[in-house]
DNA sequence: TTGTAAACAAGAATAATTATCAACTAAGAA
DNA sequence: TTCTTAGTTGATAATTATTCTTGTTTACAA
């Protein structure tokens, strides 16, 4: 993945994108250097910093924006949307190919002048109840 | 409106106040800061902040997630959306009941189990042709 | 195997935001 | 009006998030 995108693979960039790829969190780049500094104790911030860069830069991931005044990092490249909890900040993926086509095809019936669309994503706001519990989503319509 | 809040009516709230209630743009408190200044040099950053931050709270604007490690601020409290320009990180506000009312719609036949939706806001991506010239958007279907 | 550009770790520097605190003021009570 | 006081402000320090600098190490092409 990292030799398809003209990326040097280093064994930072192995346990980063690792941790970013297998779980899809949203982490911030905090959380990433919290996780992976346990075994890998010689890796600095400033490392994870330009390694996350690094993958937005070569389309591997994306940031987040947040009201938190801090970047998060998602690995899922997928089209897809977020769930924002208000309590606990978290953010939760969330799929639904009906959904994005309804948007999408209403957002091209419209002419926005002087404005040219690439892409859109909506920001689910709520809460999660319980917060042990995993947030399913379910599709009404077959 | 500040008492209508329980807000004290002071010469700051008044001034911020009116920077961002009459042109809704989404500024950072930065630019705030900026554009009060010549007229009042004695306000300080810290009571910008400290006002956006109250202004917040009493929920006479919203702040606004972005990417670029700062926050905006935003005094529209109509249900919007908002196109983000790539180029020049301008936030411009977007309203359309209709897309609102199909996507509030959609995702009350979803069940989305564990978490409990408040609103939505949908970030439309793109960039801004002529950059001095106006963006307006146009509902094709009446 | 070696040369070299790219990547790294450590720590300094900067940018954004929040905290502290003494001085001031809005607004209600007397 | 004047008094009272809780809330607000400005100056500045502190904290948090992120980026920069520099000497060292490493991936990998030749
Ligand atoms: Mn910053
Ligand atoms: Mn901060
Ligand atoms: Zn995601
Ligand atoms: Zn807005």
């Amino acid at each position: 993945m990292l030799r398809e995108h003209d990326l040097k693979v280093t064994h930072q960039r192995l346990v980063i994108g690792q941790y970013l790829f297998e779980n899809k969190k949203h982490p911030t780049a905090e959380d990433v250097y919290e996780r992976i500094r346990p075994n890998n104790p010689s890796i600095s911030m400033a490392t994870v910093y330009k390694t996350l860069d690094c993958f937005v830069k070569a389309g591997l991931a994306q940031k987040v924006g947040t009201t938190e005044g801090k970047t998060r990092y998602d690995a899922n490249l997928d089209r897809h949307d977020h769930l924002y909890c208000e309590e606990s900040n978290q953010i939760i993926d969330f799929s639904n190919e009906q959904l994005h086509h309804l948007v999408d095809d209403y957002l091209r019936t419209l002419n926005i002048q002087n404005f040219e669309v690439s892409d859109f994503q909506i920001q689910i706001n709520g809460k999660v109840l319980e917060k042990n519990k995993p947030v399913i989503v379910k599709n009404s319509i077959k």
